[in-house]
DNA sequence: GTACTCACG
DNA sequence: GACGTACGTGAGTACG
């Protein structure tokens, strides 16, 4: 051909983003056989690219083409519009790193790729249209997007390529009730909720076209709006004026796109077959190369198989587990030509594991010590960075070991291979390291995590941990840690650890990390909880290492104070005790206290457990007290005080960052077999709230000056999702209401009417539906209650006859259990039931813990669902989340920002279900505001 | 290291 | 008929 675009020339515009959205969605998650990337989409893309070149080879074929991307998520719709595409989910993590292999997927077919940064692929298409047109020549865009159908008309076409139907100006004006000069005028008035453009409230896609066909178009329309009959029609546009005019705009593709291209660039090409051979070869798919290469007549290459010849897929992971473990192989990286050779290799692969070494366990105070990678099993290396040698005599005379790569020069060449979207990082706990390397500048994503893995397919038949995953699917134990670090007194921390023993170690467990997740991801598929991992395990990663990392400020004064307060009163206690008694003891040994009151007074209730030991818990304190003795009464005053200051006022105050002056908690993902979080060091899912004593210490935890603290919590989010999993009609329909559920229960029950309640009766019928959540027995109501087991046996028969529902569910669910070994959540995720056939006692406790997985479950799936989303609403408003308390979320908002925050956390935490379940009551969400936490809970 | 106790949802 | 049980956690203390 040759020569300048002109009359005569056909210009194919291919949308490639659709292409790889539609190819990853499409396909089950493929991954490369040697080394476990994820690969589905590209090699859908490339089937897409491949059909459509073959089915364009006719006399009406192209003469020039194009594939044209999005590049980057800022464009200047958002400068206009910051919520535009706001409610997008974020790009799936398996996807990122597949989305630099589409370009080069497409220069390998050698067909023009192009992307611009802050501009839609619709505005280059756009851009490249209007060239095209005015040069004289035809278009056709492939691509379905109803938002290019506003380029449809003067020799421009469109072509849905998945249905092979052609998209000309009749189509659009189906589609849409106007011709595609008008397309942009309805598109803003009937807003669009995919790309969250507003548009005018209450008005369609009909009502629009009906509207714009009236008065010819937008500007006469809005210019003209106390023309129209409807009131609130008129009462709409008048008032959404100016945000239907921001929707005009972002509708409104530019056509005026800076390009360093032109036209004449975009001339087909014969593809050059080594390359693309070379290109399919490496991402290692076998049909579609040999298919492309018998279409271009060449021989198809061999891809090398990894694999034993004909081993089947499960077999093919087994590698990770059967190629040897070979500590002397491992690298000792110390200078900067050999880690960037590691660097190239993770690049080229698009993954890597990651391990830090660290002089501590808490993330925001230790030093990094060193890093390892691994690439594939058996290869991998240890980078020291930190390691002393030297007593760390009186001086404190640290010495940097020798051969190590300064800290600096290191991370600087490692970060821009950790932050890169297309290589993944794998890790065990990766939270742990992402939060070191994030204190030293350097943010780590997107991230795999094989102990999430595990959890996922796992959670309930075993420990998540390196070594017991190892030793389970490898067959391997992994070099203790005790070995290198000692115990006890003497034990160093592992800057003291010599390089050479470290190197062992240290690549090992990266080597060990990769070798799980070769083997657990395609797992993942087959468990059927690639939903679960995805959604629920992996992204709530980033969020939690956030939240952790900002921590919450405690007032240390306060603490202190209470301390005090406390340590007095506890000691007049203990003198009043020890009078009492008639001799001194140790009033926080139960089994001194047990002798004191059973032996030696003869206290009445004196059971001893199986250690022969007297039991002296609450309960039997408390019966003692009832019956007016004074001693177990005063012990049980002094409980409380010793518990919090302990607990509390004391333990907390070591747990302030000397830095922040903030309480940084950790949260354990796979802590809860329900998918419940577990919070530690310290423990910020218990602190008192039940007494008003108690409730004091929530007054330590402050806002900083000139915020505030905001609590939302789910209200009673597990009986709502019992009423649905169980299907109770009564239940719903009270919950829809927005009825007080335990006097309706108590109602139904006892046969009182509503306006007749007493609060003892609802206090039991409470009891009761929680009774229920857990999975109820006679026995365990009738001690909650302390009343007699037959007359709780009795509420019971009495539950299940008026709600027949629930005990439908309890049965089903422990013979689901029975059958499959595991229950389920509404959304999928897995919690194993091992003990469920047990005999015995044991029975009836992994039966009760089945009934209430499901029910624990959802409501986590839930909160973790809304803490997932909560960076993208947080987004611009002055907010940062700071804990999750299983049911509530604490943030920290500048003042005079709450209400605004309070609407969207709301928003998110009651829509949180959806669109996976749809649940057939509502969830509803209370919120408080405070300078503490006991103000705003 | 285990048992007991008790703080939370 | 007896047994022993409410579900899920973490942490501090005593004690062997």
């Amino acid at each position: 051909m040759g020569g300048t675009f002109g009359k005569g020339c056909h210009l194919h515009l291919i949308d490639g983003s659709a292409f790889i959205f539609r190819a990853f969605h499409a396909l089950p998650p493929l991954t490369r056989k040697s080394d476990g990337l994820p690969i589905g989409a590209v090699s859908g893309f490339c089937n897409m690219i491949h059909k459509y070149v073959q089915d364009n080879a006719g006399p009406d074929a192209p003469t020039h083409v194009a594939v044209v991307f999005d590049k980057g998520s800022h464009t200047f719709r958002n400068d206009l519009y910051d919520l535009y595409k706001a409610n997008r989910d974020a790009m799936p993590e398996d996807l990122r790193p597949q989305i630099p292999l589409t370009r080069e997927a497409t220069r390998a077919f050698n067909i023009a790729c192009l992307e611009q940064e802050g501009f839609e692929a619709d505005d280059i298409i756009a851009t490249l249209t209007r060239q095209a047109v005015e040069a004289g020549g035809r278009v056709t865009i492939i691509s379905s997007d109803k938002d290019l159908m506003q380029l449809v008309g003067n020799g421009v076409e469109m072509l849905d390529a998945m249905k092979g139907k052609r998209i000309g100006v009749e189509e659009v004006e189906e589609k849409f009730g106007v011709g595609p000069d008008r397309v942009v005028d309805v598109q803003a008035l009937a807003g669009d909720s995919v790309d969250n453009i507003p548009g005018a409230p209450g008005i369609g896609i009909k009502t629009a076209a009906l509207l714009i066909q009236e008065f010819g178009d937008l500007e006469t329309l809005l210019d003209r709006a106390d023309e129209i009959p409807q009131p609130k029609r008129r009462q709409t546009l008048v008032e959404h004026r100016t945000q239907i005019e921001l929707s005009k705009r972002l509708v409104t593709l530019d056509s005026a796109t800076p390009l360093d291209i032109t036209l004449d660039d975009l001339e087909v090409r014969e593809p050059d077959p080594a390359a693309l051979m070379d290109f399919l070869t490496r991402m290692e798919f076998r049909t579609l190369t040999k298919r492309i290469a018998e279409g271009l007549g060449v021989e198809p290459p061999v891809i090398a198989d990894t694999n034993p010849a004909g081993a089947a897929p499960s077999e093919a992971a087994d590698q990770s587990a059967t190629i040897p473990f070979r500590p002397e192989d491992y690298e000792c990286i110390r200078d900067a030509a050999a880690l960037q050779r590691w660097i190239d290799a993770a690049t080229a692969r698009g993954l890597m594991a990651v391990d830090t070494e660290t002089t501590g366990l808490d993330e925001m105070r230790c030093d990094l010590v060193g890093i390892s990678l691994a690439v594939e099993p058996g290869r991998a290396c240890y980078i020291p960075l930190g390691h002393k040698i030297g007593e760390g005599d009186l001086f404190g005379a640290d010495v940097l070991a020798e051969g190590q790569m300064p800290l600096d020069e290191a991370l600087a060449l490692l970060k821009p291979v950790l932050q890169d979207p297309a290589v993944i990082k794998i890790g065990q706990n990766m939270k742990y390291d992402a939060k070191v390397l994030a204190r030293y500048g350097v943010h780590v994503a997107p991230i795999d995590d094989t102990m999430l893995m595990s959890y996922a397919m796992n959670a309930g038949l075993h420990g998540h941990g390196m070594d017991a995953l190892s030793e389970r699917y490898l067959e391997h134990q992994p070099i203790p840690i005790k070995s290198l670090l000692g115990s006890g007194k003497a034990q160093i921390t592992f800057d003291r650890v010599p390089i050479d023993e470290a190197v062992k170690y240290a690549a090992e467990d990266a080597d060990i990390t990769l070798r799980l997740a070769q083997l657990f991801k395609p797992q993942l598929h087959r468990a059927r909880v690639t939903t679960v991992y995805e959604t629920l395990e992996r992204p709530l990663v980033p969020v939690l290492a956030e939240m952790e990392m900002t921590g919450i400020r405690v007032d240390r004064d306060t603490l202190s104070r209470m301390s005090n307060a406390f340590a007095q009163k506890m000691a007049a206690l203990e003198a009043e005790i020890h009078d009492l008694a008639g001799e001194t003891f140790n009033v926080g040994s139960p089994k001194q206290l047990g002798e004191i009151l059973f032996d030696k007074m003869s206290l009445p209730g004196g059971k001893k457990g199986k250690t022969g030991a007297y039991a002296t818990g609450a309960d039997v304190l408390e019966d003692l007290a009832a019956e007016g003795h004074d001693l177990p009464a005063r012990v049980l005053d002094w409980r409380q005080l010793s518990k919090l200051k302990s607990t509390y006022t004391d333990a907390l105050q070591d747990h302030i960052n000397p830095e922040t002056g903030r309480v940084h908690t950790s949260y354990v993902i796979t802590g809860a077999v329900t998918g419940r979080l577990a919070s530690t060091d310290p423990n910020l899912q218990n602190i008192p709230v039940r007494t008003e004593e108690g409730r004091r210490i929530r007054a330590a935890f402050v806002a900083d000056e000139g915020k505030v603290l905001v609590s939302l919590d789910y209200s009673q989010i597990e009986l709502r999702i019992l009423a649905h999993v169980a299907g109770i009609d009564a239940l719903k329909q009270a919950f829809r209401e927005g009825q007080d559920i335990h006097a309706m229960t108590a109602s139904e029950m006892f046969d009182v009417p509503m306006d007749q309640m007493t609060p003892e009766i609802r206090r039991q019928a409470k009891a009761i539906n929680f009774g229920v959540i857990y999975g109820i027995s006679g026995f365990g109501l009738a001690r909650n209650l302390r009343i007699p087991r037959g007359e709780a046996q009795g509420f019971i028969d009495r539950y299940f006859e008026r709600f027949p529902g629930i005990k439908d569910y309890m049965t089903e669910t422990v013979a689901f259990a029975k059958a499959n070994g595991f229950v389920q959540t509404l959304f999928g995720r897995k919690i194993h039931t091992p003990e469920i056939g047990a005999k015995g006692p044991q029975a009836g406790f992994a039966q009760r813990a089945a009934i209430n997985a499901p029910i624990q479950g959802t409501a986590a799936d839930i909160i973790r669902r809304a803490m997932i989303r909560m960076p993208g609403v947080l987004k611009g408003l002055p907010a940062k989340m700071l804990l999750q308390v299983h049911d509530e979320l604490v943030f920290e908002v500048d003042k005079g920002a709450e209400t605004g925050v309070i609407d969207a956390v709301r928003e998110v935490m009651e829509g949180a279900a959806m669109p996976a379940v749809k649940l057939d009551v509502p969830l509803v969400v209370d919120a408080g505001t405070g300078q503490n936490w006991a103000e705003a809970h």
